[in-house]
DNA sequence: ATTAAAGGCTAAATCCTTTTAGCTTTTAAT
DNA sequence: ATTAAAAGCTAAAAGGATTTAGCCTTTAAT
């Protein structure tokens, strides 16, 4: 181990051009004898010979490394990380992980960072906007794939949970039981997931014939803390009791239910909670969660997919929207 | 950016030499003048010059990332490796990061394969046993840090929870209150989590004068399958319906609410639960479930703390039990 | 006036691989 | 017997940084 080219051609009495084009398939290309390539795989194999990988970076200006940056580990992002990474390594590839907390600065500064270490290309949940993304384009020159977040534009690759569709679905649910008197929990506000949401959120109620207004309307962030808060504001601002609350994401859900432990025992008898993101857990709650679970298995597939086309077969950008599932306890 | 020592060099009209000296702060050891200096600094910020990482990894034999290495990217080990990540950066520090599943082989060629891709350091939650890991040790001359599994020796650098401690606190709390008949719900039998959270469990027994039968041992693994099953043992096995169950890990505990709800919805009404890890909602669980919380923060800080001063302070090898968390409801 | 020391900088080697251009020898063709 | 082509291999450059050894000039000391 860690013997180089030049070693390996002393050993086999050749130069370290022929061990290199042999070790690479060129034999025949440059007519190295079939004699000669047998003894330096013979040898190179004996020796366990393995390039240097950072000498080969710098020569060939690819690290076989992708940047994955998003804003925590949690379970979703730490399932489409664990999933990226298997079918990265599979195609030879590299995961180098990075979380933001969602902090746009960190995010920029992780950006850069990581492009100054020469990953050959980013994986990026963002909270950036179209002209912030667009200012980076210019001046980052690998190639970028969106997750879980989109950005609208025709050129820009991203891979998503459907999360329009998803809500749409779950909320007709609701409605559809006769519930009139939905309050939404948002995160985020100017993400492609509280947009598509909220979207998603008003279009049923509007297919439904329900009324949608505006002060049962919540958007803070993605926080636990924020959960509780909106919680709160809808419990205290209102007189009546909501008859159903939507959170649109499990952390959300988790300061509604906080909020309901410590202020509002009673909560779940009068009001009926959806949430979307899945939990294994909401299984053994008292009232049933209906849930809309992201697909994100499918979500890093692909976007690794695309990445890699991207890479290495002279493919362009692709958008995917990956359908989530309702779960209805 | 992307600009070269030489190009800069040819801006300010000096050697590469004399610029990779300046920007490395060597100027007054090689007596280059103020006034050379200021001008070399001054144009290489108007550029926005950072040194290829590549080059100079190749160069210094040195690549300023660590490998980390676990077996999923759940909730915990998630947790650990987003603190180990910002650890890292915060001192100029790449984190690698890939997933092993439990499965050993996969651990062999994973830490086969970031070696050659020359990461300084292993940060590794490991299914060795000492055997392997001095097999491994002398093959691989960067450091290693175990984290969340120790192997026992001398000379090997751990951060693990103190699994004995923790797991011998929550069962004497049960045992307090009378408990006398507990079963245990294992995981991997040769890891040192369950090694040490059967010996916590045990020695809990011993000293509240409880008798500790080995039928009521049970080890599969740590899936939440595993959990099933064992819970489904512990319930079909034996006619009594035990008072107590302990399973050692979070995904146990998932198994075993899984058998309760489809085979048994009354077993909390004649069974405590406890279990080691902790998750937010099990505070929204009927009944409270006691259990341990592990300090993934604190463990992920001190593994990289001591990855660290190996690479950077020539300290060497160092040992920490992290003290985990009682949290009864 | 000579020598020594200090000041200011750089050429070239090094890390390891890949790749281009081309060298030498052998064989085939006329 | 020449020449052309084919066979078999290699020297050297490139990629970008770091570092060693040392060159040349100026100043200070005797």
């Amino acid at each position: 181990m860690s013997l180089s080219l030049e070693e390996l051609a002393l050993k086999a009495d050749v130069s370290k051009t022929t061990v290199s084009l042999v070790l690479n398939g060129k034999s025949s290309i440059y007519r190295i004898s079939k004699e000669t390539e047998n003894r330096i795989l013979k040898i190179a194999k004996e020796h366990n010979y393995k390039p240097n990988s950072i000498a080969r970076a710098l020569r060939l200006n690819k690290s076989l490394t992708i940047g994955l940056i998003i804003p925590y580990l949690n379970r979703h992002f730490g399932r489409v990380a664990e999933v990226i990474e298997q079918n990265a390594r599979e195609l030879g590839y590299q995961i180098i992980i990075a979380v933001t907390q969602d902090c746009l600065n960190t995010e920029h500064d992780l950006i850069e960072n990581l492009y100054e270490r020469n990953v050959d290309g980013l994986i990026l949940a963002t909270m950036m906007n179209r002209d912030q993304f667009n200012d980076l384009s210019s001046k980052i020159k690998i190639p970028i794939v969106l997750v879980d977040r989109r950005i609208d534009g025709d050129d820009i690759a991203w891979v998503v949970s459907d999360d329009e569709q998803g809500t749409y679905e779950l909320v007709s649910v609701l409605c559809q039981e006769g519930v009139k008197d939905i309050y939404f929990v948002g995160g985020i506000e100017k993400l492609s997931t509280s947009i598509d949401r909220l979207n998603g959120f008003k279009k049923a109620l509007l297919d439904q014939g329900v009324e949608c207004n505006q002060s049962k309307i919540q958007q803070i962030g993605y926080a636990v803390a924020d959960g509780y808060e909106m919680t709160k504001n809808i419990i205290e601002r209102f007189s009546k009791t909501p008859e159903a609350i939507f959170t649109s994401a499990i952390t959300l859900l988790e300061g509604l239910l906080q909020y309901a432990k410590e202020h509002k025992p009673d909560l779940f008898s009068h009001t009926r909670v959806i949430t979307y993101d899945d939990h294994p857990m909401l299984d053994y709650l008292q009232p049933p969660i209906f849930s809309v679970r992201q697909n994100a298995e499918e979500i890093a597939k692909k976007s690794f997919e695309i990445m890699h086309g991207i890479l290495e077969k002279n493919k362009s950008f692709a958008q995917e929207l990956i359908k989530p599932e309702l779960i209805l306890r």
